[in-house]
DNA sequence: GCTCCACGGGAAGGATAGGCTT
DNA sequence: AAGCCTATCCTTCCCGTGGAGC
């Protein structure tokens, strides 16, 4: 049934990618004065989750280290390592220069030095969900030393630039932009093709039932191949040769319920409670929300604090916030049609 | 227009953790 | 071993901004 599941698993980069053609070329366009020894304009990548942003990237930098050998890479999650600290010293990392920084007291400013003095090849820093970097300072450091080449990943350009004062906006408006759009349901379909060519058995899965699930993940490619794993998952289970329409229609709701549970599951007490107000009262407005949410909890925060616990859950997309001032009302988000 | 409400940035302060110095 | 240092993380307070509704 399973046959690689490597090529299944989140994460994974393909030696070939698919429909995305003009947005590697970009890429590699914006890279390419780095193969001659001059560093590369920082590129932006922007566009909806699961269109492809940190596969390219990877795929393209891949790509370019096989063609020359001098160039170094380093892919930071900024969602992980959302501190200035922690991000420098991921980067740190992929050059082994923190061999001698172990302790967590090093001085912020010794680390952006150690970036400074780095004198071997080029190196090309992947910063992925670059808006969830809660000190934007550490981009503009970068920008500042030649030896290396910044590629930025986020959902939204203006989400990004909303964090960012003057200093480090202006250097980097000048910067490569390129837009990723969503998956056609005909690409999701040859992207899972691939897939189950490269990861299952021959004939393990048919063309309807791929189509079944390139159409329940809505453009998201992310979704997709975590609904194609399941399934296949599932068929394994029952012993099974081939996917089934059964596995796949089980597998959607399944996945999409997986990421809600691990979500739901990293909350503390006082974030759950507000859920559950939100989940009871359907659609709320702030000043309920924080009234219910101070009935029921025993030590209740400021209603600031709550405030950043909302937008924490809304990143997650546990809860959907509407309107922007007086008109502000939290609810759940709706969930999908079932297939 | 004006008022009100809510949002969210920023600064400040406390708790906590680990390395370094004495 | 104790105390100091510097970091993160969390929380609170203050307050400017801005849209909605009157």
């Amino acid at each position: 049934m399973i046959e690689d599941a490597r090529v299944l698993r989140a994460g994974f980069v393909p030696r070939e990618v698919e429909h995305r053609d003009p947005e590697v070329n970009h890429l590699s366009s914006v890279l390419e004065p780095i193969t001659r020894g001059e560093p590369a304009d920082t590129a932006l990548l922007t566009g909806p989750s699961g269109a492809g942003k940190t596969c390219i990237a990877k795929f393209t930098v891949d790509r370019l280290r096989q063609r020359h050998l001098d160039v170094e890479y380093q892919y930071v999650n900024c969602w992980q390592n959302h501190s200035h600290y922690r991000a420098a010293y991921r980067v740190l990392e992929g050059l082994g220069r923190t061999v001698d920084i172990h302790r967590q007291s090093t001085p912020r400013d010794e680390l952006t030095e150690r970036l400074r003095d780095y004198a071997g090849s080029p190196v090309v820093v992947v910063l992925d969900e670059v808006d969830q970097l809660d000190d934007k300072r550490l981009l503009y450091d970068l920008h500042a030393m030649p030896q290396f080449s910044m590629v930025l990943i986020a959902n939204r350009e203006e989400e990004l630039f909303a964090g960012m004062d003057e200093r480090v906006t202006s250097r980097l408006t000048g910067g490569e932009r390129i837009r990723f759009d969503r998956y056609a349901l005909d690409e999701l379909v040859s992207i899972l093709e691939a897939r189950a060519r490269w990861g299952l058995e021959p004939d393990a899965i048919h063309r309807a039932e791929l189509e079944r699930i390139a159409d329940a993940a809505a453009g998201d490619a992310r979704v997709a191949i975590s609904v194609l794993r399941t399934a296949a998952r599932h068929a394994r289970d029952d012993g099974a040769d081939r996917i089934t329409e059964e596995n796949v229609s089980s597998a959607v709701p399944e996945a999409r319920a997986e990421v809600h549970r691990k979500s739901l599951d990293s909350l503390t007490s006082h974030q759950r409670a507000l859920y559950e107000v939100i989940e009871a009262r359907g659609e709320v407005e702030p000043a309920d929300l924080y009234a219910a949410y101070r009935e029921r909890v025993d030590d209740p925060k400021s209603d600031r604090t709550v405030r950043n616990y909302l937008q924490k859950m809304a990143q997650y997309d546990l809860v959907v916030a509407e309107g922007t001032s007086r008109d502000r009302v939290y609810r759940l988000p709706e969930r999908l049609a079932a297939v």
